[in-house]
DNA sequence: AAAACGTGGCA
DNA sequence: TTGCCAAGTTT
């Protein structure tokens, strides 16, 4: 949960998971689709099915025990490595380092840690490295990312409060605000769907992606990329016989690399079929059952504006109602 | 090995 | 409002 993830963030999530599966057995026995439900709304879903594939080859090859090297760990799903890295050290003890872009970001400075990205990565992990082999390797690699994350900070440093401040090449060369160098980031993508709103009998049409790529694994009210009218694109996706009626609503959404534009049209006329591509399967779903179902963020939001829930924020509501 | 992968907090 | 980043991993 922590991956990219701020701890205040992942708190809440994280407490529910474990009274919701206490151990990894219970984990392994559960379904996809339940441990997504439990993800809904944390992002980077990948996480979640990782954690469950990860649960069932451990209960498979030791009986739901966790393997105490970061090397074993790291064969894992899910289990990179820094992550197999702060598992060893802090749970079992291991002198293995463990750095996230908190300590990267404290190691560079510390050490003036400079050059292509490649020899910066091997640089830090060689520092911290050297600098875990104590009685106390766990705690030494918290405290790095703690430095980090409190004062050590990206684009505010509290230098003044430092602990290592005397220590410090950055600050000593005046290139902390420098250190390290921000990555370049890449222009979003703009993605346009035409969404689906089937309602019949007080249920909504659902869908459930595939489980890879974007919002893998979770529900949705069935859409396309945008592609000519709205009607030929739902027809396309769910039958040329389908009534596309009048739009009820857009929804714009930024993520990392998208622009989500979302909108959302009232289709009726006959029954939905079987199936439709690329989905795994197609579901009428009442409104309570919805706010229970795996879905992303931007979903429950689309779904909010399409049940016409009254209120001016969904927004809160529907992350309220989690 | 560059790109994809969500969402929220903060300045 | 916009940009940056968060206890990174996978393909």
């Amino acid at each position: 949960m922590l991956q990219q993830t701020q701890v205040a963030t992942a708190i809440p999530y994280f407490h529910r998971f474990l009274s919701r599966f206490p151990t990894v057995e219970a984990l392994a026995a559960a379904e996809l689709e339940q441990v997504l439900a439990a993800w809904r709304g944390l992002g980077y879903y990948s996480r979640a099915r990782n954690l469950h594939r990860a649960a069932r080859e451990l209960g498979a090859a030791n009986a739901g025990g966790l393997p105490s090297t970061a090397r074993e760990l790291a064969l894992l799903p899910g289990f990179g490595r820094y992550t197999a890295g702060a598992v060893a050290s802090i749970a079992f003890g291991e002198q293995v380092p463990a750095v996230d872009g908190n300590a990267a970001r404290a190691l560079s400075r510390l050490f003036c840690v400079e050059g292509t990205p490649r020899l910066r990565e091997t640089a830090l992990w060689e520092l911290a490295g050297r600098l875990c082999r104590g009685e106390r390797p766990g705690d030494l690699n918290q405290a790095l990312m703690e430095l980090g994350a409190l004062l050590c900070r990206a684009e505010t440093p509290l230098c003044d409060r430092c602990p290592v401040r005397r220590a410090c090449r950055a600050l000593s060369h005046g290139r902390v605000q420098a250190i390290p160098p921000a990555r370049p980031r890449r222009a979003r993508q703009s993605l346009r769907l035409t969404a689906a709103v089937w309602i019949r009998q007080r249920r909504v049409l659902l869908a459930r992606r595939e489980e890879r790529g974007l919002f893998g694994g979770l529900w949705e009210l069935p859409c396309s990329e945008a592609r000519g009218r709205p009607d030929a694109t739902l027809r396309a996706l769910l039958g040329p016989r389908l009534r596309v009626g009048r739009m009820l609503g857009e929804l714009k959404r930024t993520l990392t690399h998208r622009e989500l534009t979302l909108r959302l049209y009232e289709v009726s006329g006959g029954r939905p079929p079987a199936t439709a591509a690329p989905y795994r399967e197609l579901r009428w779903v009442g409104p309570a059952s919805a706010r229970r179902l795996a879905m992303s963020t931007a979903m429950q939001l689309a779904l909010a504006t399409a049940l016409r829930r009254p209120l001016a924020d969904k927004r809160k509501e529907a992350l309220s109602s989690r």
